[in-house]
DNA sequence: CGGATGATTGAGAAGTCTCAACCGTGGTGG
DNA sequence: CCACCACGGTTGAGACTTCTCAATCATCCG
């Protein structure tokens, strides 16, 4: 239940830095009735291909969307990081085409499907956080599509380290130049489209440029500036900072003003 | 006019492939007032981190969504044909980090977001199949960072052309087998994360290959099986046959059932 | 202490890039 | 009507990044 709870509220968080929410919609949200599972490291949470009847939030650990090869090599598309509703997409689709997988020991909430339509349809506003939430989605995956295939080795690593470390203060469980990275080396490859002999190599080079340095999964960033550089990492994509959009609720009295 | 209203009749079609829609929803959309512009080859719609206060709609020609790397490199991060409503996303977030660039000569519909988020509002339905529009493209995206991450320029190359093949054929502009696709090899090379030269040796390889023939712009897919094998092509990410979504006018009777 | 997992190292192979030139075609101005 | 130009496609050769395979090292845990 506290586990819950507080990862409700680790949602409604990450909702709130990029859209407003009522109180009222605030509760909706975190009254949500789940079921928490607990699951090892490495062991899938979504099936690619398989339909699915809820999402799942993230309440402690960490996660990631893969896409899965013939050969067994995998992709990882996305890292999810406590507070983040994995596959909110499959409230509209819910038979997605990749998989999710815990890559540490993990805790989720399961959460029906038809609770957060029905939640979406009754409040505008929640309907617009929902459909936004996947639209950060959708900005972080193409921005990966530039960082893969445009960028060497050395400035995607340093890419998803700038993303990593930002997103873990956004959600609060760590500051941009410090934060954990509970992610082994092959699986950084996985998400960079790499070996992980190379990335041990790249990073290695990082380390020995004194832009970060790590002990275990505990990454520090020593130079931000530089590694940002290297990066081109520009936080745009990450769409906080938007400026106002109006909420739903105001939006008939808008329309009337700009049409 | 009428070039403005078939061009919503595709986009209408296209959300009918994913979503159910009563007639008059489908009204509703037909009935969008919105400009019409026309774009030159190498133009930009929408420029990266500039604020926008509507979508684009491609009635005709061919536009690209992109990255813009320092150096001046491109990585495009998606296509968007005729009847896509490019940038759908930009209603809740309104400064993409990405930009929209016609590929070839290309005429867009501009659709105020005040309307369209004004429909999502009192069309529940609505509301659905335009979220729902965003997950096909955050599906198509993670598959993009797969087939460019984990795969071999052949295999890339293949696989972006199964893709369009079946893309062109669910727009009803051409068959799985035989479409256009008006890119420079350049842009290929942009779009697949490799050179234009690389993309042309690739691309002689699977003509030798008897897979597939282009005259022009135009590409005949030869020995379909063997096409999709290399590419390891499998549709289901592309989020058509999901099966039946119970449509949000049902969903209070649903949710009864169901919890 | 033994075993497993992940990090590290080395050496050679493969894929892709870079640079530069050349070709072919379609459009344009004289 | 022809010469020319621009753009996109094609080719070649060498360089460089990254991969592959395999071995070794370090750490954690039972």
């Amino acid at each position: 239940m506290t586990t819950a709870h507080s990862a409700l509220q680790r949602f409604v968080t990450r909702l709130l830095l990029r859209s407003s929410l009522t109180p009222v919609e605030q509760d909706t949200i975190l009254g949500l009735a789940c079921r928490t599972a607990h699951i090892s490291a490495r062991h899938e949470i979504v099936s690619p291909g398989k339909a699915v009847d809820h999402a799942c939030l993230v309440a402690k650990g960490l996660a990631a969307r893969f896409d899965q090869m013939r050969g067994g090599q995998r992709q990882i598309t996305a890292f999810h990081i406590v507070g983040d509703m994995c596959d909110l997409h499959s409230v509209v689709a819910p038979t997605p085409a990749w998989g999710i997988v815990a890559l540490t020991a993990t805790t989720v909430l399961f959460v029906p499907h038809a609770r957060l339509r029905a939640m979406a349809c009754t409040h505008p506003a929640i309907a617009m956080a929902f459909w936004r939430d996947g639209t950060v989605d959708a900005s972080i995956l193409a921005k990966w599509i530039g960082n893969i295939g445009r960028q060497d080795a050395r400035a995607r690593l340093a890419h998803l380290i700038c993303e990593f470390g930002t997103r873990s203060e956004l959600a609060g469980i760590g500051s941009r130049t410090s934060f954990a990275l509970d992610a082994t080396q092959e699986q950084l490859a996985d998400a960079l489209g790499l070996t992980s002999v190379h990335v041990n190599r790249t990073l290695q080079r990082l380390r020995s440029e004194g832009v970060v340095s790590t002990r275990g999964h505990a990454v520090d960033v020593l130079d931000w500036e530089r590694l940002a550089d290297i990066a081109e990492f520009d936080p745009t994509y990450l769409l906080v900072n938007q400026g106002p959009v109006e909420s739903p609720r105001f939006r008939a009295v808008t329309d009337r003003v700009v049409n």
